[in-house]
DNA sequence: CTTGGCACTCAAGGTTTGAGAGTGCTAACT
DNA sequence: AGTTAGCACTCTCAAACCTTGAGTGCCAAG
């Protein structure tokens, strides 16, 4: 009964600072929610959360605002994600469902997800790391220099341009692009380095150099290039929560420019279906310790691709940010799996 | 005599505000700079620029501080750009020398542009427009879909994923690939509609839709990525002199994100070797009105291929920033003839 | 365990005041 | 003519001060 009701009470200060922004006090709470009790027992309740550290007070005599341990709890506690409005469904499906190719797919997924929740989106291309190799193509640009062309199945495409300083022959290639083709097809990308550890072996020595070149290029493309590419989208929106707000963009715009910390946002996205929420000194990136960040891995249920999600003040809407990105994200994954 | 005298006031005005940011009054002038008059003589003259619309007073007792029409006349008559210092030139060198290719070029380049400036650097990837066709390859993914690829003289690597609805033939795809290498490679971007007009005509009505369909792909790539890929960087210093200066961020956030503004912006540098430099209302964009934009084409020297800039503060250093953003543009052609 | 009452605290906003910076104007000087 | 000193005037900024009101904590009674 206490237990309950402190609950309530924490669950309704979290629902009234998120809207106004502004201390909640004890009155203002029974006002503005039917808890059955009097002002003065509210207040007993809140010194009690206080107390345990899922609230504080800014000022002697200022309403409370919730802790990072108070949003957390909140969060927990929100058990079922509502669901979206058809109509929003609907828009989500209709806006994504006319992307062209991948890179359109993204921008279009950023875009979309930073105009929903009106925060920073934040979308990674599919990973590498856990796609696989669909095909792989040479194509020689020059005598020395040789275009190796990677596609995935995820749709996305690397190349690079190996220059291998010696001539390039073209039967050698030929048979080195098949017995590639063979070594690493339909292999996921993480498990190239190994399978390609002795690959050498079974070519002449007079071959080797050549070998030696491309498989280095292609070992370089598969551990360098393995999850960077990722785009930003809504940043403007930060300028508002920052006139609102009293807290400076500068740490949080830093942070977004820097595509390891937004990497390591994404990566350490719970590994299940869930959206994963990571609120306040949460982050482990000090510049973000004054936000929230909402993600949601997309790709095959099983197997997810990568990750998307936005960048917020703590303060944020969490259960209708949630539902959005991860509706987003299953949208994605479908649209995805399509191609 | 008079008027080399207020154009020196201006001068000293600018060179003030642009170091303190705050309005500069008559006395401080006198002490700061060898005018060689008593503060009374600058007031004269203040008044006067200030009657021709080059400065302005925030309030009655204030110090003046220049319109942008007063930075216009101060840049016009900025006549030699200082030249970078060895070390600058050496430490720009070194760290764009060690780029591996084109995506390294250009992210290395808008990070230094960002901390050489402080400010927010932007930089266009090579136009296609502007761009030769180096090689035409085509690469079957399955039995109707085929991937164009398009290899650019300036390293730039474009493809495109083609749904022909109907059974691909090789020996179709080679004869098509031969001709269309010898009707596109080496010409410019631009030409190849004109080029491809016609072209269907060369082929048996049965092999029309294949031909058609690769064709109607290659000029919408041709025509709809045409400029489109800039890279952005530093925005986390607009947060600085948004606390500094009372400037609201969010309509340059704004513009930042649309790639139509910032291409527009890119795209209106004036057609030389020299920096152009837009000030304040200058800009089209209404979002930009309150900052300066500073930018230069980079590429051969009669052949410009992109162009790369800062956006900043109107009351920035202008003649610093435009030897630092001449310089980069020297640098970036230089390293992209090298390859 | 809840409630009403009450004294207490503190931030926020408004007003007043003084100081300082800077100007414009006028009259004298070169 | 152009330059200068002097002076009155204006206006912002910051500090000091007061008032207001929201909100709390605690206590004693229900």
């Amino acid at each position: 009964m206490l237990e309950e009701r402190r609950l309530a009470v924490l669950k309704a200060i979290v629902q009234d600072y998120v809207a106004t922004h502004e201390p909640v006090g004890s009155k203002g709470l029974v006002d503005r929610h039917q808890l059955g009790v009097s002002p003065a027992t509210i207040r007993n309740d809140m010194a009690a959360l206080e107390e345990e550290g899922y609230i504080t007070a800014p000022h002697t005599s200022a309403g409370r605002v919730p802790t990072d341990q108070g949003y957390r709890l909140f969060v927990d506690q929100l058990s079922q994600i509502k669901p979206l409005s058809p109509a929003e469904r609907k828009g989500i499906d209709r806006f994504l469902g006319e992307a062209a190719d991948l890179d359109d797919v993204m921008g279009r997924t950023v875009r979309l997800l930073a105009q929903l929740t009106k925060q920073v989106a934040v979308v990674q291309y599919p990973s590498l790391a856990r796609s696989h190799v669909r095909r792989i193509e040479f194509i020689p640009v020059t005598d020395h220099k040789l275009m190796i062309i990677l596609i995935v199945d995820s749709g996305r495409v690397e190349q690079r341009i190996v220059d291998c300083a010696l001539p390039l022959q073209e039967d050698l290639l030929a048979e080195l692009r098949a017995r590639l083709s063979i070594a690493v097809s339909d292999q996921p990308f993480s498990s190239i380095p190994t399978r390609l550890e002795n690959f050498d072996q079974e070519f002449p020595a007079d071959a080797r150099p050549l070998v030696h070149a491309v498989i280095a290029s292609i070992l370089e493309t598969v551990t360098e290039k393995l999850d960077e590419r990722i785009v930003l989208g809504g940043t403007s929106h930060l300028a508002h929560y920052n006139q609102v707000f009293a807290m400076s963009i500068q740490p949080v715009l830093e942070a977004l420019e820097e595509q390891v910390v937004l990497l390591k946002l994404l990566g350490e996205t719970a590994n299940s279906q869930k959206v994963s929420v990571r609120i306040g000194h949460e982050n482990e990136f000090a510049g973000l310790s004054s936000t929230s960040v909402v993600t949601s891995q997309y790709g095959k249920e099983n197997a997810p691709v990568a990750s998307l999600g936005v960048v917020g003040p703590t303060h944020i809407d969490y259960a209708g940010t949630m539902s959005t990105v991860q509706a987003v994200a299953q949208y994605v994954s479908r649209i995805l799996s399509e191609n």
